[in-house]
DNA sequence: CTCCATCAGTACCGTACGGTACGGTTCGCC
DNA sequence: GGCGAACCGTACCGTACGGTACTGATGGAG
């Protein structure tokens, strides 16, 4: 008990070394490529090269293996902040549609429909616990770039709504609709994953005819 | 091969005899006590007094009894169609807020949820053959449903759309936003599922915003 | 009454998983 | 060099599940 502290953190400071981190890395391929099924203690083990034994050092047990794979993933997605100088119209429309864009891009990717896969899949028993932390940790920071962005809108006079929380639920649906279901349920490989500019920019169009100040 | 037909079929014809509907019944309860890990053969064998035997004879397989649940459950929801009178702007209104709340209550369905969630979960391997099953027999229905309002209310001339699809769409963002991954991922036990009625006013509120013809 | 089909109940088998224990190896530190 | 911690690889254990086989009971048809 000495100069025993010369662990090596990671990069991002949430307690995990490099090693563990590159083993919820291996353990994300396996669950994007093989849905919860494939992911199982023995192949995180092998596909990590690491010993189970280590893993239930680290990680207590299997929940805490999948708690640990959507923080891990949740502290890789940084949303960049808007707080560029002041808004016009125009630069409020395009700040709106990329946002569209990206939560469209983020809604599609390979590990987001996965992880949601598995909490949903567990939702049933143990209280939902790894749904609130994926709501807590990835909706809710969303949330929180598209509430700075509306309400900028508002301070300069393009925005008009009473309640930030409903016009955000609007630009959500209008953005969104049934696709992400569609996804999760397993229907993409369909070509049509990529009018996501397109669809924005309607969507936004539509957003701003009913919350957009006329001019 | 002379006398023997005398079979009991179900009342709804699908090729299901009383004992086997109740058999389903006493599974879907299972699934929606205890997800999909408390959906054994075993267990349903249990609790609808039967054997494991005449499961496998039935159903064929474990996805064989997952298909016939969801087939089950679809063919019990019978969609009321609209076919009303003519129609004005009141009655557009009133049937568009009325198919808005039972989206929103057919979605926060206890049998609803457990087998959206199931599907989901199951959506990683095999296709996604569930899937596709629930999206068929639940969206489709709802979907024509929609369709045939939304169409009425063109005729009518109180309605502009070009793509029925796209209006459709914004009418279902608006309505449910992002609360079915909500209730997906576990988060309804706060009291706020029963907003149902005030929410479809106003999602249907922006809609016409959105589609209404001005007067 | 007898035959036959169906079905409940149970025992059984192979497999796979979560979790634990142990031997052997690497590596930093004194 | 020697010590100890961390760790890999693997073997191991208990359990639980999907699926199959068998026995005995029921009930309808001839």
């Amino acid at each position: 008990m000495q100069g025993v502290e010369t662990i090596k953190r990671s990069s991002s400071g949430s307690g995990l070394t490099e090693r563990q981190g590159a083993v919820l890395e291996q353990a994300l391929r396996l669950l994007v490529d093989g849905g919860e099924r494939a992911l199982t203690t023995a192949g995180v083990a092998r596909a990590a090269n690491c010993s189970k034994e280590s893993l239930y050092k680290w990680f207590g047990d299997r929940d805490g293996l999948l708690s640990a794979m959507i923080a891990f993933q949740a502290s890789k997605v940084r949303t960049l902040d808007v707080s560029g100088g002041v808004l016009d119209a125009a630069s409020l429309k395009a700040h709106l549609v990329a946002f569209a864009k990206d939560l469209l891009d983020v809604l599609a990717g390979d590990v987001s429909l996965a992880l949601n896969r598995l909490a949903i899949g567990q939702a049933s028993r143990e209280g939902s616990k790894l749904g609130r932390l994926l709501e807590e940790r990835g909706r809710r920071q969303i949330g929180r770039r598209a509430g700075a962005l509306l309400e900028a809108g508002r301070k300069a006079g393009l925005l008009a709504f009473s309640d930030a929380e409903e016009a955000y639920g609007a630009l959500y649906g209008l953005v969104v609709s049934d696709w992400h279901l569609r996804m999760l349920l397993g229907e993409n490989p369909s070509g049509l994953k990529k009018n996501f500019g397109l669809r924005a920019e309607r969507a936004v169009d539509a957003f701003l005819a009913l919350y957009g100040r006329k001019v």
